[in-house]
DNA sequence: CGCCTGATTGCAAACGTTTGCATTTTTGTA
DNA sequence: TACAAAAATGCAAACGTTTGCAATCAGGCG
């Protein structure tokens, strides 16, 4: 702006040269690329005092090294990837709650090992190759696949060809591929307890059926509505928050007939059929009991409190990240079924 | 498992040999590296049936393009960077609501314009480099920063030499890099606007004036509330959920002489404060007046449904994508503010 | 049939590191 | 002082692409 540069000029240190590449940095410390890169890399083979001449020429010249470069040679990238495949609901958001905050406690999980984080939002429809694209591109040392979506089979594909993958999501007998997840079939049968114990005599099950992970949730409460003879019928209700309410509305309205027990397949769907629950004056639990799915940090906090079913995001992501970290080092991990717990608070 | 290899073995298709390397594959079909590089990458100086048959060979032999590698060579990476500072409160989480879907909606814009993203979180306290080592890294070909944090000074320095760099945050006089983000200020006047009328007569500001986009919405809702001769109080509270139940709680249970009305600095803050209020019995906004900041998704889903301060954030992922995509075409961009908007709901 | 033009293709040099091996320098020992 | 061993450095070949330039080829025209 107004620095007076003409007055000092020729009092200042010639601003240094910017060594761009390791071999800028080797001419101007007089030893060869190779020495330096030794230097920076702190390998026991360069001299101590050579080394810390060449670290502190690097800081007065900015020198930073190119990890493109650096990660072709090594041929790893120390980049982690993580793909959020959107096949059941295209008009699910990427900035979902669930997955938003699981990619969250991943983040953590991962910088703090070192690993960098590599998002890509997948269409499957739009491109059938997504996963082979990915896990092939030599971008990405592991991929964590976050929700099977839709994609059961072509993940089990994909696993087949390629170790350092890790699925978060639901199990099944026999699959090849690694998963993380909550038993959902425990956490459906735990919801449908909970709403019959409450006294709920016939349940509505809030949610897709589509991915694999919300059928489980689902053929697990029916399995207790069948066992105790209470009525179960599912009511499809897209997961985006914005179509959420209004087909709510319209469930609410039209077929609802004798359901006074409601299972959300996840917390987003509960809060939502809360507030249109409200709007008619129903009174919950005392018109309908109220059961969601998750334990979001939300759930604690509306009026009345959800009772939920607790999938522990920190200690999955924890999980996700460990395993995929020992495949990486070529182990083969067997899946971990995480169990799902009841929050019991206010809605049922 | 159990398929009959011997029986069939003679009877199938050699498996196609696997083509890693453009040169395998250049040698598999007969032409140089350089021919195959051409008729991937669709340009036209390749004869259109030489092309169809690579094309053909590349599917064939399951062929992906190292990325890393290319992008070496290119000197390009399509890859956006993302960072995170925590630096103004190391216990603020990277899953922090309002940040996860900003980046949320970042990941859609950016996606859909073909860039990867690539996620770091960093505490700038242990790195005192982390910005100049993320833009040198060669890694990604842009920046975006969620957040200033208290690195004002720092993404300054670094705004000075590095071009293709747009941050989230709060627009200050003068300043030279390239920011997005609400009128923090303007916000904070329609904040203390809005209680004055609902009747607030003192006001508690809920949350830490570290980050300057808090101490601007701090600012402006002092500025309204000294001109209208209501006096107005910080409350201090670290913005991680965990602690900031308890240290609203020991406010609520202290040092509120007075105050008939609050202004929380986050919408997690304000529902926070709200279960808060409930759990003392203290009536929304009968006993007490709240207003918050942000306009999360769950804001109108709270019952009372939460009066706040909209950021819109989708547009704000959309102005940062924009305006990035822009620099890193050689221009230089203003800086983008936008007008926070009065969301009139039920707690004030 | 020869020459010219334009369309394809091949060649080889980058991009900036890392690393095995060879070479030089230093150190220790006889 | 000489020699071996150890330590430090240099050399050059990778890593897998892309791309400017040169070479080849096919076709058209006189």
């Amino acid at each position: 702006m107004s620095e007076p540069t003409h007055e000092t000029a020729q009092e200042l240190a010639p601003p240094p040269e910017r060594a761009r590449t390791i071999t800028d940095l080797a001419r101007i410390a007089g030893v060869s690329p190779g020495t330096v890169s030794r230097a920076l890399a702190g390998k026991s083979l360069v001299n101590a005092k050579t080394r810390e001449r060449i670290e502190a020429l690097a800081r007065e010249h900015g020198f930073r090294l190119n990890q493109m470069a650096s990660r072709l040679r090594r041929q790893k990238t120390g980049v982690i990837g993580v793909a959020i495949p959107l096949g059941h609901d295209r008009r699910q958001h990427i900035s979902d709650a669930f997955f938003m905050t699981l990619l969250g406690y991943l983040a953590d999980e991962l910088t703090e090992r070192g690993y960098d984080l590599m998002l890509r939002r997948v269409i499957p429809d739009r491109d059938g190759d997504w996963l082979d694209r990915f896990v092939g591109s030599g971008m990405v040392d592991g991929v964590i696949v976050i929700g099977q979506s839709d994609q059961f089979e072509r993940i089990e594909a994909a696993a087949a060809r390629f170790l350092p993958m890790v699925v978060w999501g639901n199990h099944q007998e026999g699959q090849r591929h690694c998963v993380v997840g909550t038993d959902n079939f425990a956490g459906g049968r735990l919801a449908a307890e909970r709403l019959i114990a409450a006294g709920a005599s016939t349940i509505g099950f809030l949610g897709s059926t589509d991915p694999i992970e919300f059928a489980a949730r689902y053929a697990g409460a029916k399995s207790v509505a069948d066992d105790k003879g209470v009525p179960i019928r599912a009511l499809p209700t897209h997961l985006s928050p914005e179509h959420a309410a209004d087909e709510i509305a319209a469930h609410l309205a039209s077929d609802m007939a004798g359901i006074d027990g409601i299972f959300a397949a996840s917390d987003m769907l509960a809060i939502a059929c809360m507030t249109e629950l409200q709007k008619r004056g129903i009174d919950v639990p005392g018109g309908m009991k109220l059961v969601g799915f998750d334990d979001l940090p939300i759930a604690s906090q509306t009026r009345p409190a959800l009772t939920t079913i607790r999938q522990d995001i920190a200690a999955g992501a924890a999980r996700l990240a460990d395993l995929l970290l020992r495949r990486m080092g070529g182990e083969n991990t067997a899946s971990v079924v995480l169990p799902p717990e009841l929050v019991g608070r206010q809605t049922a």
